[in-house]
DNA sequence: TTGATAACGGGAATCATTGTCAATAAGCCG
DNA sequence: CGGCTTATTGACAATGATTCCCGTTATCAA
């Protein structure tokens, strides 16, 4: 699934090695001051989050700021219930979401689906 | 559903009224330039179309080139199926998901549930 | 009509991302 | 093990959408 035609460097070993510990998605803004001990460029960042997201070896989002987050492919899918007061958030997972969301693009003609689901209510303690 | 404290101004009247005439997503900067005639500045439009999706009579969504896109709203809740590649959107309904939402928004004790489900894939024409 | 102030607009500022290019280091061959 | 070729790196500049700033203008309640 990676490229085949790329180096394998110190750089790039670094970066997936981050990704691997890391559960949620991340911005690579935030993975360059994470890894700033390992001393990668924030170019050759966006580089890399780029290559393997071409390789398909990462799933990206466009967030609401309009930055992109990471996260290696593979990790659950899941969504998140969150607090419109105090922005507690709790993860789900929804197979019938999945399910949803492939039989409505099947239905339209779309193919490879992917799907974001967001719920936000008020928890109990903001009521 | 507009907000009540916002003035009728020339401006704001002229951007609703394209819109209007507008079935499909337009960017800020694409609704500068068709406007142009309309002299209105691109503050404005920036600001305007910023007003209409806080007040939720807009759709947005953010493209592959991290631009944003607009739409007025139908009346009705509903979700986006929108193909990665041209950005073209398909809107549906999907009762199952407003089910769904209050389901699991009840079981970890929240309240008064919103939710958004957004549909990504590739669309017959771009595969 | 008038006064308070929300909205405007043009340009500057911001900020994520991409481009540039000289220096560096993988991977290969002998 | 060296030396060679060339992909990769990284510091910095450039880009481009969006937001900020602030003096001016227009709306609208009284």
């Amino acid at each position: 699934m990676s490229a085949p035609t790329k180096r394998n460097t110190r750089q790039r070993r670094a970066i997936i090695d981050f990704l691997k510990t890391r559960k949620e998605f991340i911005s690579a803004k935030e993975l360059y001051s994470e890894m700033e001990d390992s001393k990668v460029g924030l170019s050759t960042i966006y580089r890399a989050l780029s290559d393997l997201v071409n390789d398909g070896d990462l799933d990206v989002f466009i967030d609401n700021d309009g930055e992109s987050r990471f996260r290696l492919c593979g990790s659950h899918h899941h969504h998140h219930l969150l607090c419109r007061k105090c922005g507690k958030s709790v993860e789900f997972q929804a197979p019938e979401a999945e399910a949803l969301a492939e039989r409505l693009g099947a239905s339209e003609g779309f193919s490879e689906m992917e799907h974001r689901l967001e719920i936000i209510g008020t928890c109990r303690e903001c009521v």
